[in-house]
DNA sequence: CGTGTTTGACCAGCGC
DNA sequence: GCGCTGGTCAAACACG
């Protein structure tokens, strides 16, 4: 089952992070770079994306090379032209190597829907925590070019400690609170 | 029986 | 206005 490998350092984790999760992206990457574009040629790993709406739609996550963790906070178009603001949370994407899915990062989370995504053959799964009063959602999504690569999109914080201590990705949630400014 | 998944329908935003 | 697409709902279903 924890057959997932968190892309962001393909060198020191190589089989086994379910224990030790050290996250050297978030911490290094996005103190001077809150923007992806990273422009290394190959870092692979663990990249960032901005999956909110403002990504040209041409290189969403198709043609985008591989890179940089970059948590992506930004309100998401909350000022429509409608007069009221939809209220939307920064989201936070990254990109796992896996093989499954569902990556069980501790919370309990429930699907509430899923579509198929266009320029990808992959559909798009759709969770929401079921934790009562915490409403925090993902996406899951699978790369159409690299189908081992599952792109998870965070949506929200949990108000709730986490409720399985599996490995300590909690540990990821906390430094996205923390370079998020949450 | 409680919990979670599946899946079609529905709705809203956006571009043309 | 219309069609496309993403996101959500909710009933039916499956499973332990």
């Amino acid at each position: 089952m924890e057959n997932y490998q968190i892309l962001f350092h393909p060198s020191s984790s190589s089989s086994s992070l379910s224990s030790s999760t050290q996250l050297p992206l978030l911490s290094s990457n996005m103190q001077n770079s809150n923007v992806l574009t990273n422009t290394n040629g190959n870092s692979n790993g663990f990249w960032g994306l901005k999956t909110d709406v403002d990504v040209p739609k041409s290189d969403a996550n198709n043609t985008a090379p591989h890179e940089t963790f970059v948590g992506s906070q930004d309100e998401v178009k909350q000022e429509k032209k409608k007069g009221e603001k939809k209220v939307r949370r920064p989201r936070y994407a990254f990109q796992t190597r896996s093989h499954v899915d569902i990556l069980d990062d501790g919370y309990r989370w429930r699907k509430y829907g899923q579509k198929a995504v266009k320029n990808n053959k992959h559909p798009r799964s759709y969770y929401r925590c079921t934790h009562q009063g915490c409403n925090v959602k993902k996406q899951v999504q699978r790369l159409s070019k690299d189908e081992g690569i599952v792109v998870t999109t965070y949506e929200g914080m949990h108000t709730h400690p986490i409720e399985k201590s599996t490995d300590n990705f909690e540990h990821i949630l906390n430094q996205m609170q923390i370079y998020s400014g949450f």
